[in-house]
DNA sequence: GACTGTGAAGACTTTCACAGCA
DNA sequence: TGCTGTGAAAGTCTTCACAGTC
């Protein structure tokens, strides 16, 4: 088991860990103490084969016979993931995108901080956004200094982004997510990963127009998915495997 | 040539064409009549096999010597992505990452056009974003009739995208964008893609607490992007094939 | 000489199907 | 009996390499 962890979990299994994550802690939540394959598959959108090919690639956690222990695999899959340390991101660009990013869950969690923001609008540069404040683009050498940033969010305008990530990347920040709809050069050593709305929008866009092609079935993290049927009332309240919160939510739409 | 268009395109070669495109508008803005395969694929971040293969599956659009003419392959292109018609699009909460979508450039262009948005807030209901008076969630149905929108945007908390999910599915709207990281379940016939910030937030965790691993090389569309080298002098002005735009942009950083 | 279009090879992923364990 | 872990098969995507064209 132990060399089991120095192959390479390859790309695809490590997209779909996040899901899986997200669906145990789910199920953790609402005590389940045990998941089968074929549950945690159809909590995360995808088949139960995968899932227990995803998780043979991370060592042997599950009991014939019985499944998964819930508790046990989310810790195997969070510490996998690198969540079970603190992750200090910095964010440029504060305008709706870079607020809503700051705002969001997934930013603020146990395992992601953001510690700095940052931007070139003097009438953004002081404002306090999820309890830090915002500084100007220029003093991210300082900036860096302070908060040692190990990700950095690319929150700008296309037109500014090489520009960002050559100053990310001259300070020191290898590993960058950026959202601009621009393809970023960096060092190789540079991690970068690109989050493309209006590419989502035009894929859309493509199978809409062209509805004879069979869509690639249900969704890989970043696929397109297809959810199991609910067919008869669509508009049903879903049951599955989602969060059962009250609607409407009392947290703001961020 | 005709019979090439009847098959399937396969959907990594959907999910380049759109960043194709984008270089491609960036080539003819600056006035380049043609490109080789290696010059574009220089653009898009991938190889130029990969670029010749895909192209090769829209049709036979390059001259052998030359290249491809930069204005019929971008007409080409945005033909077959649909961009040669305007699809409306309806948005499910106003929140930031709402305002930041309705606003974006990707939302409004020739292309796309936001014709309603919909929130639970009293507060932002009335609110004018983008042109278009936010309306209430509970409103739906008549937004719908009123606007007949061939998309839907969901920008709501996780807690509510199935619920929200369930009303357009209900409403008609059958190609839906979701921003919530929830797995969402619907009919068959209902397009779902899902754009997951903080699940890329964590794959960059993953990479970023495994260095030992090669990750996964030059990027897809949605794939890790370790870009042209640039090595030296990493602060450089990046060379490339990007927009050239004088920096800080004038445009607000939405 | 330069470059496309494309079969064929190779690499990678998914799915199948079943042996083996609880 | 129920379910995992995993080889092997099938399927998909990428890359190679070169014949053919301008």
């Amino acid at each position: 088991m132990a060399d089991r962890l120095l192959r390479q979990i390859p790309e695809p299994t490590v997209v779909r860990l996040p899901v899986y994550q997200r669906a145990l802690v789910a199920l953790a939540e609402r005590g389940v103490a045990t998941v089968s394959s074929a549950e945690l598959a159809d909590a995360a959108g995808v088949n139960a084969a995968k899932v227990r090919k995803d998780l043979s690639q991370l060592g042997t956690y599950g009991t014939p016979g019985t499944g998964y222990e819930v508790g046990f695999l989310l810790t195997q899959i969070s510490r996998e993931l690198g969540l079970d340390r603190e992750w200090r991101v910095l964010i440029v660009g504060m305008g709706n995108l870079g607020h809503a990013l700051a705002r969001s869950r997934g930013f603020q969690s146990q395992s992601f901080r953001v510690v700095a923001a940052l931007d070139v609008d003097p009438d953004r540069v002081g404002e306090v956004v999820a309890g830090v404040r915002v500084a100007h683009l220029g003093d991210l050498a300082a900036v860096v200094c302070e908060t040692s940033p190990s990700i950095g969010v690319i929150a700008a305008p296309a037109a500014a982004a090489q520009d960002v990530c050559d100053r990310l990347v001259h300070e020191g920040v290898n590993a960058i997510l950026n959202f601009a709809p621009a393809i970023l050069a960096a060092p190789n050593e540079v991690l970068i990963r690109q989050v493309d709305f209006s590419l989502e929008l035009q894929v859309l866009a493509f199978y809409q127009a062209h509805p004879s092609r069979d869509v690639p079935a249900t969704g890989d993290g970043s696929g397109v998915t297809e959810a199991p049927a609910q067919s008869g009332v669509p508009a049903a309240r879903a049951g599955g495997a989602r969060d059962a919160t009250g609607y409407p939510s009392d947290e703001p739409w961020s």
